[in-house]
DNA sequence: CCTAACGGGAACGTGC
DNA sequence: CGCACGTTCCCGTTAG
């Protein structure tokens, strides 16, 4: 939590010029979500491990998709739980099949960013800061980081985080974040794409072809699927429910 | 025709 | 050791 702030103000301390024109060097933000995101998870874990000290076992994992794990800190009583079912559900109200074109795009409902002059009310590039601080950066920020231990941090984990953090909207942004739907950068999906390759401690460079590769499985898998458009990739309303209900919860806490 | 992006089979790596 | 699953390699296809 202390974290997470601590991240929203070093992005702010860039200052309007950098967060504005992009420039923001990638190495130093990667460096900084490194360092901190480390220190978020096991900051949540001491402080969970001293409230709830018999609660569920630590990262213990309920079902078939990643983030189905509870961490202790997240579900560790029943009423927890309960609340946890209820966002879902609630989300799940909020959202209107219509958004859910089960991945089929519709042009009438995203505009293009290739042809930005058409406006659609649902394209949310080219990013600008308000729309997203006033949104998001405030609930999301790198709180899904921290899929420590045990498991290894997956792509879409990855991929969320990159999304909610607003210096990161040079290489990925969202197009409709309502309905999951994210672009990569033409021009810097490949730095995005080393990000992640460094992350997992790759022996060889990750390049946007590989982690689109490992993108197309996720759509056998449920968690994202292809989008008809360029660069384009839609979390599944399951797999957007449990990001986002997993970083709500390390918010409200 | 060229290039960027996509698609998918198969090999590889890793945790259990 | 074997299995399951996620990642990576590689190459053909498609679209602009």
């Amino acid at each position: 939590m202390l974290a997470t702030l601590e991240t929203i103000q070093y992005f702010q301390d860039l200052g309007p010029r950098e967060l504005s024109s992009g420039n923001v060097d990638l190495d130093v933000i990667e460096e900084y979500l490194q360092e901190h995101s480390v220190e978020v998870m096991s900051g949540l874990c001491v402080q969970r491990r001293s409230e709830e000290e018999h609660s569920m076992a630590e990262n213990s994992w309920s079902g078939r998709y990643t983030y189905e794990w509870h961490y202790g800190g997240i579900s560790g009583t029943d009423e927890r739980h309960e609340q946890h079912q209820q966002q879902q559900q609630t989300w799940l109200c909020q959202s209107s099949p219509s958004e859910w074109g089960h991945c089929q795009y519709d042009r009438n409902q995203c505009s293009d960013s290739d042809s930005l002059s058409t406006s659609s009310g649902c394209q949310e590039f080219p990013p600008s800061l308000t729309a997203d601080r006033k949104g998001q950066i405030d609930c999301d920020s790198l709180a899904l980081v921290p899929l420590s231990g045990k498991r290894k941090e997956r792509l879409f984990h990855f991929l969320y985080e990159m999304l909610q953090t607003p210096d990161m909207r040079s290489c990925i942004w969202w197009v409709q974040s309502s309905n999951g739907t994210f672009q990569f950068s033409s021009q810097n999906k490949e730095k995005l794409a080393e990000m992640w390759g460094r992350r997992k401690g790759n022996r060889k460079t990750m390049t946007y072809q590989k982690m689109a590769r490992a993108l197309r499985n996720y759509s056998r898998t449920g968690e994202i699927c292809k989008v008809k458009r360029k660069l384009t990739y839609q979390f599944t309303e399951r797999t957007l429910r449990g990001l986002r209900s997993n970083s709500q919860t390390f918010m409200t806490n």
